[in-house]
This record gives structure tokens, C-alpha cells and sequence, in this order.
DNA sequence: AGAATCTGTCATGCC
DNA sequence: TTGGCATGACAGATT
């Protein structure tokens, strides 16, 4: 009776509580090792696993749902305000269901004995119960249980000395505990608390060491087979998502070709590819999508969503990727046949997008259908689900969480996917794209009402994929210090280049993912080369530019070894008019020498295209890690006036009458070589001086190489650290926002805990001391009335308990004792 | 003139 | 053992 009038107050602490631990499973699987259950939950020695739900349910399966918020009227506001917390919509859309068993003829008796036995469910998105009483407790427990029941419902109530008495007649003859070896210590405090009406939430089985060794065992079982779960789930991901990259990596093999010296990827002049052909050819718009397409998810609203879902999506999109009709939400469904399929103009299906949000009841109806069409779609990977987006369902916002570099990742996934479909679709890729992505259409006026014209280093780019553009024209349209990757969808685009310069970090990005994910580090880094190129990007053709360009560093090591291949193969082929004159002895022309053949890194049969495509990265290694590369100098362009070993060597050779050239001499494979040195009667000196020339040849390319290298590995962990500095400042942000919510769950912890505390009341009516009493937890989610000699009890022992399950038991008699003696 | 940078060379170790 | 490569160190050239 006096539980009655406590037990809504006791299930919403218990609910309260069961939704803190929810949510710890979620951060953690850890979380549901006992141990960790007891650091943060604090010691469950004293704790007692209830398990009315089965029980009842596997006997009496008489429950019927009740609304909590039915008889109380602070918790039934308190639920509200749980569930309306977008601390628990967002992460688990967790559902609070309560259910009250209500007493039948059958047990009725149990009813009286304890009060109302409630349970308490959380229902999570996987229709996971978490069962706040319990476990599932085999049969022969709940018959246990039963048995427990009727044994001491022959013990009147309230009554003392009856009980005693009954106990110590039916300790022995009747122990409700078979198989337990609870000292008459125990059961008399497990009495005595019963006596004083204290709610231990459990039954006195409980107390059955075996029985609950069974629960915990079965716990376990359960963890490993959850942990099973995810650990298959987890690789079937990483097969689905290996499947995808090959497949992408093949389609970028099939369209490009890797720099075997920068691994730049290089497009393929005689691709098959109609899709690169269109990229090609019809750059300037398509490359513009790419762009815009980051800027615009950048932004994207909810509202957004919804209009460009309505508005945009093409049935036969859905069709190729056998997306059945029946999945859309029928609003949507609806909107997509009168916007796509009658042909609805965009600007009216704006309007009407707009029109049919305001027709639905809310904004979170809506984004449950956007979800649901998003789920069932069949690209499993399909990373842009409106989860990534960062939905914000207070505002209905997708919010600006999703930060371009550190999403980017996902979305570009998505738009890879969405391209190397199309590069296999017989329709013109444009058509596509703009079915695909008909937000970045230019004819979405409506959305993105850009200006081409002043687009024009895109048409430039274009220009420079086909290995027309001098290196210096791209740059001179893009500051390269734009570091912030936030774009306001709210820019209009079309007012000035200047907007697209806060778009040139993800550019990279970008047209990587035009190729694919596997390939994203391969165009990264030749795009980085373009960011990082200021001094001017190296389109290593710069023959033309020797003269007219002043030339850097990188310059000089990618035309070494980019222009040269390996021109010796074939021996001493070398006497070509090309390598001759370079290394004539006037000419000395560092910027024209062909001595880097031998560079590990490059593809000698690609050499002359790469030359032509290559992007040179800027190289400046003597920058500290994370320093944006201050100008390289330019060197002057003139002939080089020193008079090195190089020149010294090439007259010696001609006095010795050598008649090679020192690139003959370096560049020759060891058999050529040995050849020439024993066909040819030569001195002891001129052996030596054709070896030092070779070595010390040698030796400087691989000194080059070796730069270059390094430069490398400096920039890509520059790169690595910017990277790790953007995770490290989301991480910041999402544990501020973490600890927010949780002081705000605190906070109404508090205040549910007071009220619930000041509510109980003991036989005698009068409220609970709370310096004697407390409200605590089990880790099974049942919230237990403790006096507070129990809690000193335990937290003197806390040290010694809380080591392991073994030492827990052995305390919780221990304590029981001692509670007893006092 | 001096600092910064680039580049070739040497020495050394490893394969 | 030899040749080649990688790399640190150094010095001269260049800006």
C-alpha cells in the first residue's frame, strides 16, 4: 500500500536512470562489463537484481500498458521533457515505455505481498528492450520466484514475531533458497527489511547466490553475443566498402594513369571514359557542380532537403537504383510526380516543396520520411544520409556540424558513387548529373544562381587538364591562404570569384572524389600541388618557361627527373642530337640535363605525357610542419654560370678523348657500362674519371631523390596534422556538447530524485530521512530505498568490493550482517 | 654583406 | 665483392 504510493516516483527515477545507462552503452560497450558498471554507477553490492517482468510475464502475462504520466502529473512532464530532449531524439530516438503489471486472481497474493510490481522498458531503435528489472531468467528461477511468493505470503504481514518465528520453523524444511547458502544472518535481514516496508525491489530469491551467478552468466552471454554482432556488422562494412573501392579504383584506372614518380594521378589523353570526356570537354560547367555541390550541403537546410528531394529527384534515378516506389514517402512520391515526371518547372516546385512543408504537421514528420526513403535506398554506403548532415532537430536545420573537411569524406563517397554510375549510364553525363545533382544543375536558378562567366579559372582548369594551361594562370585566380572551409549557402555565387576562393580548400577534395575514394590520396596530393604551388604550380613542360619564367626549386627537380625518363635502355643510345647537346660542355643546362633517368619513383613509359600533366608540388622543405611554405624564391632563368664539377668533367672527358658524354656515362646500365669500359683501351686515369663521373651522377640523383622525398613526407604530415587538428577540434566541440547535456540531465536528475524522495513515506506516514535513506540504482536499472548505514557500509568496503563479482557477493553478506547487528 | 636557400658532392651504411 | 641506393653533412652557388 504504502509502495502504491511511491511507484510512479520510483519509475520515472528508475526510467531517469535507465536513461543515463542507455546512453553509456551507446558511447561504449565497455560500459556493460559489470566493472565499468560499477565505476560509474557506482558500487551494486548492495544491489539486488529484480526480475518481476519475467517472471511475470513467463506466468502471469497479465501486464497491460499504463501511461506513467497517468498518475503523476510532475513525471508525466517530466517524461515529456525526456523525450522531447534532442540529446536522446538524435542519438537513439529512444522511446520511454512504461508498463504496469496489473494483479490478476492468480497473483494477487504477490500483489499484496509487495505492492505493485512494476516494469520498466526502453525501448531503442532496434526494438532492443532493455529490461530495467532484469534478465531473462531461465525457468527454473521464476518458478523459483513463485515458489518464494507463496511460501511467504503465508508470512503475515507486518508481523514481526510471527515472521521470526516462521522463518527459523521454515529456514530448514522450507528453504526458499535451494541451493543457496545464505547464513540465517542473511535471510533474518533480508526479513527485517521487509518488515520495514523497505522497497528492496526485489524478491528474496534474488538473494540466491546461484540464481543470480545464472544471471550474470547469462549477461555475459548476451554481451559476447552482441559483441559478435557488431563485430560482423562491422565487416561487412569494411567488405561492402572494399568492394566499392575497387570498384572505383578500376574505374580510375581505366580513366587515369598513375604518376610513377609524383603518384599524381594523370588522366588518360585516349580514356575511353565518356564521362572524363565530358568532365573534359565540357568542363567548365561540370566542374563548377563538383564545386558548388560542397557548398551547397554545406548549408543545407532541412527545408532544403525536403525541396530538393521533392523538386529534383527523377524517377528514372530511383529506377536505376532500384529504389521501389512504395519506399518514398507518399508526400514525397507525390511531389516527385508532379515535379519530375509531369515536368513541373523547378522554380513552381520550389514553391510547391515550400507549400508542402508547411502542409506537413512537422518538420520531424518530414525527416522521418526523409529517413526512411534514405534507409531503404540500396546503397548501403551511401554515406549522405541525412544523418551525416548533421539534422538538428530542434530547428529543423541541417546545421553547419558538418564541416566540409571533415565530412567531406562521406559526402564525397556519395558523390563518387553517384559519377561512376553515370560514367556507365548511355546517357550524356550531363543529363545525369543534373538528375542526380540538379542542385548543382545551373539551371537550379532557383537554389544557385551563379554566374559561369565568372567561373572562368574553372574554364581554365579545364584548359589545364588538357595540358594547355601555364602554370601560372590557375593561381593567379585563387588565393591560396583560404583556409576556412565553411561556406553560407547564403553567398550568392554569383557575385564575384571571391566567393569561390573560400571554395578552393575543397576543390581538392573535390575532384578527388571525382575519381574515387581510393584514389582521393592520389589527386589529393596532385591537388594539394596545385594549393600548395605558390610560386606557381610546375606543369614541367617548362621548356617554354625557361626562358620567359623564372623557375624554383621544384622546378629543377621535376624537370630532371620528369623530363628525362630513362633514355638509356637500350644502351648508349644516348649519342641522340637531344642528350647530346645538353650535355655538351657549353652547356651545362641544369633546367635541360636529362640526368635523372634512374629516378625509382617514376614510370619511364609515361614520362613525356606526365611531363605534360604533371602538377609540381611546392616543395618547400625547409618549411617547419604546419607553416604555410612562404614564397620559394624564383631563381633567374639564366644559364647557370657556375663552373662545376659537372663542366670541369665534360672537359676532361674531351681531353682524355673520351668520346662519350657524361650522361652516357651515368645514365648507362652497369653491363653498357662495363662494356664501354673494357671495349675501349683506356688509362687508369680516364677509368677513374669516367667512375667518379658515374658515381658522383648517381649520387646526385638519388641526393634529389632524396629531397624530393623528403619534402614529401614533410607535407604530408603538414597535411596529416591539419587533419588531426580538425578531428581534434570536433572532438572538442561534440565533448562540450556532451557535457551540456549531461549536466543538464543532472540537473533534472536532481530534481526528479527530490521530489521522488520527499513523496515516500513510511508506515507511520512520515517522510524518509535523508540523511538515513537514500534512492539508488541497480545496474540493472531498479531503483532501490537503501538506508544509509548500507551505503557507509559499502563505501567502507568499496575498495575491496568493488574488485570483482566474486568479492561484490561476498560483500553484499557482509554488509547484510552488519545491517542486521545494527 | 649576410641570411636563406639550392644543389652537388662525399662518406657511410645497407641491400 | 661490387654496384647502386639512401641519407646526413658539408660547401659552394645563388637569390
Amino acid at each position: 500500500m504504502i509502495k502504491e504510493y511511491f511507484t510512479d516516483g520510483l519509475i520515472g527515477l528508475a526510467i531517469l536512470l535507465s536513461i543515463f545507462r542507455t546512453d553509456l552503452v551507446g558511447i561504449n560497450n565497455l560500459i556493460n562489463y559489470p566493472e565499468v558498471q560499477e565505476i560509474i554507477l557506482g558500487q551494486t553490492v548492495a544491489y539486488l537484481p529484480a526480475s518481476y517482468n519475467h517472471i511475470i510475464n513467463s506466468h502471469h502475462p497479465f501486464e497491460s500498458s499504463k501511461h506513467l504520466e497517468l498518475s503523476n502529473e510532475a513525471f508525466s512532464a517530466w517524461h515529456l521533457n525526456i523525450n522531447n530532449l534532442p540529446f536522446l531524439r538524435e542519438r537513439h530516438r529512444t522511446e520511454i515505455e512504461a508498463f504496469l503489471v496489473s494483479g490478476t486472481q492468480q497473483n494477487v497474493e504477490f500483489e499484496n505481498f509487495t505492492g505493485t510490481p512494476t516494469t520498466l522498458n526502453v525501448e531503442h531503435e532496434d526494438n532492443q528492450i532493455v529490461d530495467l528489472s532484469g534478465q531473462n531468467l531461465p525457468e527454473e528461477s521464476a518458478s523459483s520466484y513463485s515458489e518464494a511468493t507463496i511460501s511467504n505470503d503465508n508470512v503475515p504481514e507486518s508481523s514481526e514475531d510471527t515472521l521470526q518465528t516462521a522463518i527459523a520453523d521454515t529456514s530448514i524444511v522450507n528453504n526458499p533458497f535451494p541451493g543457496c547458502n545464505l547464513t540465517k544472518e542473511d535471510l533474518d535481514l533480508i526479513d527485517v527489511l521487509w518488515q520495514q516496508d523497505v522497497d528492496l525491489g526485489v524478491g528474496k530469491e534474488v538473494f540466491d547466490l546461484f540464481l543470480r551467478q545464472e544471471i550474470e552468466t547469462k549477461k555475459e552471454q548476451e554481451l559476447l553475443k552482441h559483441q559478435e554482432w557488431e563485430k560482423s556488422q562491422l565487416q561487412l562494412r569494411e567488405k561492402q566498402e572494399k568492394e566499392r573501392q575497387e570498384e572505383a579504383e578500376k574505374w580510375l584506372k581505366e580513366n587515369f594513369r598513375r604518376d610513377g614518380e609524383t603518384g599524381e594521378w594523370i588522366r588518360n589523353s585516349n580514356g575511353p571514359s565518356s564521362s572524363l570526356d565530358y568532365f573534359e570537354t565540357d568542363a567548365s560547367a561540370e566542374n563548377i557542380l563538383i564545386l558548388n555541390y560542397t557548398a551547397y550541403i554545406d548549408s543545407f537546410t532541412l527545408e532544403a532537403a525536403l525541396d530538393y528531394l521533392s523538386t529534383n529527384i527523377d524517377h528514372a534515378l530511383i529506377k536505376n537504383l532500384d529504389i521501389s516506389p512504395d519506399i518514398i514517402p507518399s508526400y514525397l512520391s507525390d511531389q516527385l510526380t508532379d515535379n519530375c515526371l509531369i515536368g513541373t518547372p523547378e522554380s513552381q516546385g520550389f514553391q510547391q516543396s515550400q507549400q508542402l512543408l508547411s502542409h506537413q504537421d512537422s518538420l520531424e514528420e518530414s525527416l522521418n520520411g526523409l529517413l526512411d526513403f534514405l534507409s531503404n535506398e540500396p546503397v548501403e554506403d551511401n554515406s549522405a544520409s541525412l544523418d551525416q548532415f548533421g539534422i538538428d532537430l530542434n530547428t529543423g536545420n541541417l546545421t553547419s556540424d558538418m564541416k566540409l573537411d571533415q565530412d567531406l569524406d562521406a559526402q564525397t563517397d556519395y558523390l563518387i558513387q553517384n559519377v561512376t554510375m553515370q560514367s556507365q549510364e548511355i546517357q550524356p553525363v550531363a543529363n545525369e548529373m543534373n538528375a542526380t545533382f540538379p542542385f548543382l544543375s545551373t539551371n537550379s536558378s532557383n537554389q544557385m544562381n551563379f554566374d559561369l562567366d565568372s567561373l572562368s579559372f574553372l574554364n581554365s582548369l579545364a584548359t589545364m587538364q588538357n595540358g594547355g594551361l601555364d602554370d601560372g594562370e590557375l593561381f593567379e585566380n585563387i588565393p591560396v591562404d583560404s583556409n576556412e572551409t565553411l561556406l553560407n549557402a547564403n553567398i550568392p555565387l554569383n557575385e564575384s570569384m571571391d566567393t569561390f576562393t573560400v571554395l578552393h580548400d575543397n576543390f581538392s577534395q573535390s575532384l578527388g572524389a571525382m575519381a574515387s575514394p581510393s584514389s582521393y590520396d592520389g589527386l589529393c596530393d596532385s591537388l594539394d600541388g596545385l594549393e600548395g604551388a605558390i610560386g606557381g604550380s610546375d606543369l614541367s613542360a617548362s621548356s617554354q618557361n625557361n626562358i620567359t619564367r623564372p623557375y624554383s626549386k621544384v622546378n629543377r627537380l621535376s624537370e630532371s627527373s620528369n623530363d628525362s625518363g630513362y633514355p638509356f635502355q637500350s644502351g648508349f643510345s644516348s649519342s641522340s642530337p637531344a642528350s647530346s647537346s645538353a650535355s655538351s660542355p657549353a652547356g651545362c643546362n641544369y633546367s635541360n640535363i636529362s640526368t635523372s633517368g634512374n629516378d625509382t619513383e617514376q614510370d619511364p613509359q609515361n614520362t613525356q605525357t606526365v611531363a605534360r600533366h604533371a602538377v609540381a608540388h611546392n616543395h618547400t622543405y625547409n618549411t617547419p610542419p604546419g607553416q604555410v611554405p612562404r614564397e620559394v624564391k624564383k631563381y633567374a632563368p639564366k644559364e647557370p654560370s657556375r663552373k662545376g664539377p659537372h663542366s670541369r668533367d665534360q672537359r676532361r672527358l674531351e681531353e682524355f678523348k673520351i668520346p662519350y658524354t657524361i650522361d652516357d656515362i651515368i645514365e648507362s646500365p652497369v653491363e653498357t657500362f662495363n662494356e664501354i669500359l673494357k671495349s675501349h683501351k683506356l688509362s687508369e686515369a680516364q677509368l677513374s674519371l669516367i667512375r667518379d663521373i658515374r658515381r658522383r651522377g648517381k649520387n646526385k640523383i638519388a641526393a634529389q631523390n632524396c629531397r624530393k622525398r623528403k619534402v614529401n613526407v614533410i607535407v604530408n604530415l603538414s597535411d596529416e596534422m591539419v587533419d588531426l587538428e580538425k578531428a581534434r577540434d570536433k572532438l572538442l566541440k561534440e565533448r562540450a556538447e556532451i557535457e551540456k547535456e549531461t549536466l543538464k540531465m543532472k540537473e533534472k536528475f536532481g530534481h526528479l530524485y527530490t521530489h521522488i524522495f520527499q513523496s515516500l513515506r513510511d508506515e507511520h506516514g512520515q517522510p524518509y530521512d535523508p540523511n538515513l535513506y537514500s534512492l539508488q540504482q541497480t545496474s540493472d536499472g531498479d531503483v532501490l530505498l537503501v538506508p544509509q548505514s548500507m551505503n557507509r557500509n559499502k563505501y567502507s568496503n568499496s575498495s575491496s568490493a568493488s574488485s570483482s563479482p566474486t568479492s561484490s557477493k561476498d560483500s553484499v553478506n557482509s554488509k547484510k550482517r552488519k545491517s542486521f547487528d545494527e
